[in-house]
DNA sequence: ACAATTACGATACGCTACGTTTCGTATTGA
DNA sequence: TCAATACGAAACGTAGCGTATCGTAATTGT
């Protein structure tokens, strides 16, 4: 009986049940890098309505049994073969100024998301719509962590009296970021760097004082 | 040959091709609502995942090839469904201020996002991601409408010297009403009235003068 | 060395829903 | 009356899902 308890911080969705001390072969770890490889390049090719277990499992030659045994679904494959590319892309910044730290790094967030992993995170998003396990998953392992090195630039913009005390920083990030991913997700109008630097001075033009 | 172009403006994904010239029998309009209706009762019920067109002409007392002889495919089925039953409940008023226009309207939002059609809205949002034809129709039926009016009541303060004439319009709306999305589509906060005070509040604070 | 245990790739399986086609029947305009 | 069109029912081929089985390879403990 595979459980598919999420417990493992590290890959959530991906059952690591190799105690080192238990008898057997163990799982290959090239296999599980062929696998996250062939996801990542599937999906820019294909994009992740089209692709399937089964064309991962031949690209990366290895039986599709091999990836069922680690992960419970498409969309968790996909989550992992993202994660791990993408988080090393978004270092936080520290200028001195709250403005000028969240304009950049939202104009990173705006060049990744305008890159190949745009897609993924909308198709994983949309995913979500029909998956809680998959919404979940995204949520602590993407967005949460990003969020929390936002509220640290926002706590030092408040400790240097930029942003008045009483402003809700929830709120804040999704006044900024929320839009972000509305433009991601809609695809009303583009998502320019210019767009970023706009958002941030819209929304932070009343906030000191 | 069933073209599936787009466009009727009423319904756009609905193929609509009876010419009251022609001859023929004529698609029976009682199974077009009851169509409707049960797509949007199975919603309710089961949600978008687990929906299907089967399931909706069994519920609709159709055959199945009714449907698809109408619609190409289950998402525009249950686009038309959303528009019909929810357009009709977002109002815009005019209270004389800016502020308070667009709160009492995201509030209203707000409230729509935490009911039924909440759910529906980010199912549609999340399929749009795999489906191009049905991202231009949600936008095109539901989203510009909305912004349209929007952008009216932002003209008006404007005009009353409210807001600043410089304010990029298009930003803003983004700025006000791409959070709620946000929330709705990741659920990481919940979606409450006073999210909508608080995100017009922050917002708008350094808007004028 | 050897047994027990686990992962491997290959293959076959049952299942579900898709979207299409066919068919006999019902309705409509000319 | 006749041609054209929509109807519901049924059957179809296709695709991918997730599971199970099988013989083989690797690993640990004895």
């Amino acid at each position: 009986m595979s459980s598919r308890k999420i417990a493992n911080p590290k890959t959530l969705h991906c059952d690591e049940e190799s105690h080192s001390k238990a008898p057997g072969r163990r799982r290959c770890p090239v296999a599980h890098q062929n696998i996250l490889c062939a996801a990542r390049t599937l999906l820019e090719e294909i994009g992740f309505a089209d692709l399937t277990i089964e064309g991962i499992a031949e690209r990366a030659g290895v039986g599709k049994t091999t990836i069922y045994r680690r992960w419970p679904n498409k969309a968790s494959v996909v989550l992992d073969a993202f994660i791990e590319a993408a988080t090393k892309q978004l270092p936080f910044p520290d200028t001195g100024s709250v403005q000028e730290d969240l304009r950049l790094q939202m104009r990173r967030m705006v060049k990744l998301m305008n890159g190949t992993e745009g897609r993924t995170i909308a198709t994983l998003i949309g995913g979500a719509q029909a998956d809680a396990e998959l919404a979940e998953a995204f949520r602590s392992q993407w967005l949460t962590a990003r969020r929390e090195e936002a509220r640290q630039i926002i706590k030092r913009g408040k400790g240097r009296g930029e942003i008045r005390a009483d402003i809700d920083p929830e709120v804040l990030l999704d006044a900024l970021y929320g839009p972000l991913y509305f433009r991601l997700l809609i695809g009303h109008a583009p998502l320019t760097p210019g767009y970023a630097d706009k958002l941030v001075r819209l929304v932070m033009s009343g906030l000191d004082s």
